[in-house]
Formats: structure tokens, sequence, C-alpha cells
DNA sequence: GTGAACCTTATAGCACACTATAAGGTTGTA
DNA sequence: TACAACCTTATAGTGTGCTATAAGGTTCAC
């Protein structure tokens, strides 16, 4: 499929597709004769991959790594590990933060419902403490 | 106290104190006769609570908007349910997202622990997937 | 065969969140 | 009183992740 098809199946953009060819995260596709760039299936599941990622919180430079271990490029255990694992506490701080973010927002929502203004509303408070 | 104790006491650094004030984030504070900022306790509280906001994905833009709740801007409560809600639904959303990845990046580390190179590593497989 | 809708590279610009630098004033201690 | 360590404003630069624009080539339906 050429860049246009592959940015609406995996919804991004041709442009950016382009630009993250050229940061590596996408690999150098085939060209036709005309010069066109020639991806296949794999190439929608890895763009939704980082998709998902970079909605997760991981920075482009982040994924590329990831990309680079899931490619199989050889790395020692101990850095993959220790990689993984400075993202893992990331990622726990991220969802603590998240929840209590989540509770607290959703306490509002609930509460907030029959106030006119928010001089009202006592959950503000908590937001500021949580 | 002065903005470099604020600094040090909030953990952040005394010129992106400044940038929040310009922002709007940080209220203009007092000054000493020869012009210094003073700050109080609760800026501590504000900046700890713009830190802990950051690290769960708000952008300043959002936090201007929380702390303006939180600081009893007079908004209809209409517009505070749907601004939550969609940040809301964005958390639960990345929530989801950061559970998979954490599942993910501890099996990866659980089980690469004996591996000398992640060509046998069938995690990584899952990564892409996930 | 021509026009719209694609594709190509290259370059510039933008929004966000800082971070650094300059040039100068203030405070506190030896 | 000299000097380090603070503070002030103003301005410029950085890194990230796009997004827009230019200038041109290709494909395909009518």
């Amino acid at each position: 499929m050429t860049i246009g098809v592959l940015a609406q199946k995996s919804e991004t953009d041709a442009q950016t597709i382009r630009y993250y060819e050229r940061l590596g995260l996408m690999s150098n596709p085939e060209r036709t004769e005309s010069n066109y760039r020639l991806y296949n299936e794999s190439a929608v599941f890895r763009l939704r991959f980082i998709k998902r990622a970079k909605e997760t919180g991981f920075s482009l430079n982040d994924i590329k790594i990831l990309l680079g271990m899931a490619d199989g490029k050889v790395r020692r255990c101990k850095e993959v590990r220790e990689f993984a694992t400075t993202r893992l506490d990331k990622i726990q701080t991220q969802i603590r933060n998240l929840r209590s973010m989540e509770r607290t927002l959703s306490n509002l929502v609930s509460q907030c419902v029959n106030l006119k203004t928010l001089k009202d509303c006592p959950i503000l408070d908590e937001l500021i403490k949580a």
C-alpha cells in the first residue's frame, strides 16, 4: 500500500510517517519504480504500537528503543532490563497519579452536578491537596 | 521565603517559577523593598500540585484551568463538568494503556533475566502486539 | 490529454516547556 | 569594603513532535 493508505489505516498522517522514518522508528520501505513508498500490514501494526506507546507517555526516543528491541537488535539483556525497570517505575508513578486525579475528577463531576457556580464546590480544595 | 528557597522546597527551578508566573499558573507574589519575590507555604503546595499534574499528563494550560477552578474563579458548573469529564476519559485510556505496558514490561524484566541477548526474548513480540 | 488527487524531497514554522545568557541590582559575611 | 551568592528583567536558544509550504513528478478517470 502507498503512504496515504497506510496513513488512513493507521490513523496517522503521511508527513508524520515520513518523519518517523527519518527518526528511525519506521524502516526504509520498498519503493515502486516511480519512487513511491510501499508498505505492508506490519507497518500498520507498527504505527498503532507507536500511537499507543505515545499515549502512555513514551517519548519517540523511548519508542525507538522499544521497537529496536522488538526488531531483535542485539542488546545486552542487562541494558534492556534497566530500561524496562526504569520505565516501569515511571509508569507505576504515573498510574498512581492518574488514579488520584481520576478519583478527584469523578467526585468533582458527580458532586458538582447541581451547583450553579464553583464557589460552592468543595471538591476543588481537594484537587489542590490530593 | 525568596524564590530560591521556594525552588528548593518545591523541587523546581527559580526560572521555571517565574515562567509559571508569566503564564498565570502562579499569582504575582508580594515583593520586598528591593523587588525580590516573597512566597509562603501555599506556593510550595501549588508547585507540588503542578508537578504532580504534569506527571499525570496535564498540559500547563490544563493545569491553569484546574488551578483557576481551585482558586474559586467563577465558572459555570457545566463547563467544569465538561472539562473534568473529558480529562477523565483521557485519564482512563491512559491508565489502560499504562497497565498494558506495565504488564508487558514486568514480564520482560522477569523473563529476560537469564538471557544473554534479546534474540531469545519472546516477550518482545508481545510488546508490539499488546 | 488534461485535471484532480496522489506521490517526492527540502525547508520553514509552530506550540510547548523549559533553559541559558546577559547585564545589572541586593544581601550577608569575613 | 570586597566578594560570593543571591535577586531582577529581558531576550535568545533548545528539544520534542509535529505541520505547513514550495516546487515538482506520477497515476488514473473521464
